[in-house]
DNA sequence: TTGAAAGCGCTAACAG
DNA sequence: CTGTTAGCGCTTTCAA
């Protein structure tokens, strides 16, 4: 389809190779295959078919040093288990996509030091922008960023210090409306179930904003599970299992995701504990999931596409830094219920 | 912390810059940063220091131009959405962490055009190796990818033609399995519920297998709901209940994977349909969400992780071009069961 | 509209 | 052990 019959990786073409077989200069070449100088319509077809012929692919590593500018885009997340991030990267690729730029992604594994490490070798790269979760990192990874002149984002967390641009929402915040929704419904025996919240500083922000709330309201966790060292469906519903042979009083379990409450909500099914009657259950996430149960799980959904899709359009933006708060939206489901006391 | 006190992104700061401020050659420098080559520890003491004080950061751009050799590697899949893709991801990254390389990640969305595009672009940046999914391509793909000489491995099927290392199981023997197994349990009047099969071909040729396999033992499909764009548990519990809605004499129900017969599961538990013994379900794919259900989901279990990381080291290896079938695990579950007629 | 020549920042010989 | 010298393959002036 593309090169002469004998195929195969001999020397790598270059654009020398495509200026002599089309009879013209390199620099024409390179005008015509970026579309961007002017070049007669004759020279184009030459070189377009030169192209063609040979199976020329192009070198954007000798571009891009040449022109100073690549079109990469560094990306580090956490984690690649939890939806969640798969959610965000999807958010981002249109955007990236329409820019002509390509994701380098990283995986942390919620470490600050391989974030650091991580964060130095696409810097290598010299990308077009740097995209990062949350905000926490360590200050080694702050310089470098601050230092590297690109624009950097750091989505789905709002509460504390940013670098350049900051988009998300609360979470703190939505810990404290959770609580306030549990509160209102009349739960007054509330537990939790979470995974580690020493690595997940947003899971851990939550938490403690759930609990603040709950304790200006008068209340205090009547007990809680977190030794699940991720979150997931089977830790969720081992998590309440042993929750509840602890503690028989609980009225309603405020989880630390979706995924772990979908788990809870298993246990109950299997247990025969009628949810919510017998026990309430919260998320958080919004995940299709929860929301495609037979009882449609009270959660919070979080705008994950929309938190990619603007950190990417912002760091393609000019402009000074700023702060998007994309908010989130609590969604009473059906697997809490106002309890009359 | 690693910059002067005039911060800022003025000029980039190049190897000779840090040359300078450690009075040695650039190449010394050079030497130094990859740990290659030798140089006196006061030599590379002096380096490292100018490094850090002037926060020099590597440019692989001009390094992998002079010595020809990215550690980028292309990797191209379907989609984020189906939570395999992100498995299998996390199945490359610690071996392309290994090997000192970087994903640079595309997304096709399904569409081979698209997925054309891609390969080209991610080509344009010498990658070290390219990671694709499944076995249909594009011929140009086919001829770029050929013609760039660098190890290309595609993954999660076999069933067909690949262009140099192949790492993953027939879908077609899953599907003849999955078939055999529902038969073996005395189930005849069967169901199937998909999403999309022109662009999924595993999916497809899952299908295909299990159709294959019932017709051969004289049994067709009793009735099939496929208008799902893409496979959720949502679109699992919708087509579910369209499904019995139209054919209400269905013994046991086959899904083109595990969230859609979670969503089976759930319509199911809504409606108060008693599973197994009013009806059957079966999935595939052995995710944690099927197991950790309260009846634990009959399915198929692939070895994604296992499929990403061997996928990886075979990109690494030298040699023959080579097929590496993983196999993959039928996993009876408690949604269908041995019926005595 | 086109070509020639000078780099982009680094690595890889090759001397010393 | 270390410095010098050529490029890597492209883009970009700058003339023609």
């Amino acid at each position: 389809m593309s090169a002469h019959s004998n195929d195969g990786p001999q020397r790598p073409l270059t654009l020398a190779d495509v200026a002599k077989l089309a009879r013209v200069g390199e620099s024409t070449v390179s005008r015509v295959l970026r579309g961007h100088g002017s070049f007669s319509q004759r020279t184009r077809e030459r070189v377009i078919s030169a192209v063609e012929q040979l199976g020329y692919v192009h070198n954007r590593l000798a571009g891009t040093l040449a022109s100073s500018g690549s079109n990469l885009v560094g990306v580090v997340i956490p984690s690649l288990a939890n939806i969640v991030f798969p959610d965000v990267l999807r958010g981002l690729g249109p955007v990236l996509d329409a820019e002509g730029c390509q994701p380098v992604i990283g995986v942390t594994d919620y470490d600050l030091a391989r974030e650091e490490e991580l964060v130095r070798s696409l810097l290598a790269w010299r990308p077009r922008a740097m995209i990062l979760s949350g905000l926490e990192h360590s200050e080694a990874t702050r310089a470098m960023l601050k230092a590297s002149g690109v624009r950097v984002a750091e989505l789905l967390d709002i509460d504390g210090e940013g670098i350049d641009i900051v988009v998300g929402f609360s979470n703190r915040a939505v810990g404290e409306a959770s609580a306030r929704h549990l509160i209102a419904c009349g739960y007054r025996s509330i537990g939790y179930v979470g995974h580690d919240l020493t690595r997940d500083h947003r899971a851990r922000k939550r938490y403690e904003g759930f609990c603040a709330t709950l304790k200006s309201a008068g209340v205090t966790l009547a007990a809680e599970e977190r030794s699940a060292p991720a979150s997931s469906v089977e830790a969720g519903r081992e998590s309440l299992a042993r929750l509840l042979s602890r503690t028989r009083t609980l009225e309603v379990v405020y989880f630390s995701n979706d995924d772990m409450a979908i788990g809870g909500y298993f246990h109950a099914l299997a247990g025969g504990i009628a949810v919510p009657d017998q026990l309430g259950l919260m998320g958080y996430n919004g995940l299709e999931l929860g929301q495609a149960a037979p009882l449609p799980l009270t959660t919070v959904r979080t705008p994950r596409l929309l938190i990619g899709e603007s950190g990417a359009r912002a760091v393609f933006s000019i402009g000074t830094p700023q702060v998007i708060d994309t908010g989130f939206e609590l969604v009473p489901g059906a697997t809490t219920r106002r309890r009359t006391a």
